[in-house]
DNA sequence: GGTGGATTTTACAAAACCATGACATTTGTC
DNA sequence: GACAAATGTCATGGTTTTGTAAAATCCACC
């Protein structure tokens, strides 16, 4: 509870609005009017999330936001654009935002934006970190597979689909949404391809492949992982 | 009591008088004459309904619809079109619309949609997530069942049958209710179908599917689940 | 520029799901 | 009980979705 927002934004009039906005809502708040202050905070004070402006002094959003994750830092990053300074949303998404919002904005919007990824942090925080699949051992975090005293090799992309599927807790996940979260929003492969990589992933980890015991198929929607 | 409806529409005399007619009948109501205001008020004010227009300054209905569903809101939502202005239905039932009205429409027509639509709500509130039958226990938001420890395996349609006759509390649901709510108002197969995917719902879920205990047919009207 | 693994595409087979109609059985009514 | 209408059930076929092997492509690294 009482979760902690940081605000990067230059401009006085909004910061100020965003900060009593979601005081008034309970959350703690923390401020910061430039890039390189704001990453220095992000670094230091670990918020529960971001809201970041994308035009800013010394280091813009994207940029900022880029650094974060290039340091292994996952805290959740809503973008805000001013209308028409974006193209497409895929600038930011790529650049690991989680979600973005277009000024101007009603308060409920961005609310709403705000318990969405709050929400959703919290279920990827409560997801544990190794999977235990009968004999075989999943470390997600340090990406390590073990049957036994054997190392079973999984691919990076095998790993993204897994956690996925974990963090999901038993909801099945779409085929788009694999594809949306693992291989992003600039690469367009067909969802065939995730089929083959749950072919894989089964033929790796489970028992009996042609009858899984882990990874199943909810037929029309996609995959999930049954605990 | 004395449900809250938020009208959403641009034209003045045909948003006064929806709150009038509407007011005359005792529901509470709220007004927005664009798609962002709309928006907002949604959000804000969780309304137990609303009446949405579909041609709006600033966001469409059609957006105004997907972008609440996108936030996870689950409000009723009627929309007014007016005649010609749209092609099917079903556009608006995919934006997430629960139901749409042609313009013109008559005050009776209007208020019987509005009652409708508040009623189910107000089921569909009240119907648990889960049913217990006998051994068997089927979670209907995850969408799976169980017979004891081995899980028992029901497809889409199944399960969307069983929530609408949950729903319903006891009372009869008829074939052409079926098809309207599980196949949609696009598809068009026989009754008969319904009956085919009553006897395999009674094959997995009963312990003797000659003589169901929870799928009771009624005779002349369509089937009813039986607590 | 060659090599090896990862990834994607493709193609085909298999499985799941669904719709239909025929025929048997049950129900309601007279 | 006789009849008609409604429902139960089964076999069948069609469509969509999924499984998977093999070929093609990509890509980092040497």
């Amino acid at each position: 509870m009482n979760e902690r927002v940081l605000i990067i934004e230059d401009e006085t009039a909004m910061r100020t609005a965003l900060v009593d906005l979601l005081s008034a809502e309970g959350y703690r708040t923390l401020m910061a009017a430039d890039g390189a202050r704001g990453l220095e905070r992000a670094l230091n004070e670990k918020p529960d999330l971001i809201l970041l402006d994308i035009m800013l002094p010394k280091l813009d959003g994207f940029a900022l936001c880029a650094e974060l994750r290039r340091l292994a830092n996952a805290v959740p990053v809503l973008m805000l654009t001013a209308k028409g300074q974006i193209e497409d949303r895929v600038t930011g998404l790529d650049a690991g935002a989680d979600d973005y919002l277009v000024k101007p904005f009603s308060t409920e919007e961005l609310l709403a934006r705000v318990r969405a990824l709050l929400r959703r942090a919290e279920r990827k925080s409560r997801t544990p970190l190794k999977l235990k699949l009968d004999d075989v051992e999943i470390d997600l975090a340090r990406q390590v597979a073990t049957r036994g005293k054997r190392q079973v090799h999984l691919t990076a992309k095998e790993f993204a689909m897994l956690r996925l599927m974990a963090e999901a807790e038993g909801e099945p996940v779409t085929r788009q949404r694999f594809l949306d979260v693992v291989w992003g929003y600039t690469a367009f492969p067909t969802t065939r391809t995730v089929d083959n990589h749950i072919a894989s992933l089964r033929a790796k980890l489970e028992r009996d492949p042609e009858e899984p015991r882990w990874i199943k198929t909810v037929h029309g929607v996609g995959y999930k992982f049954d605990r």
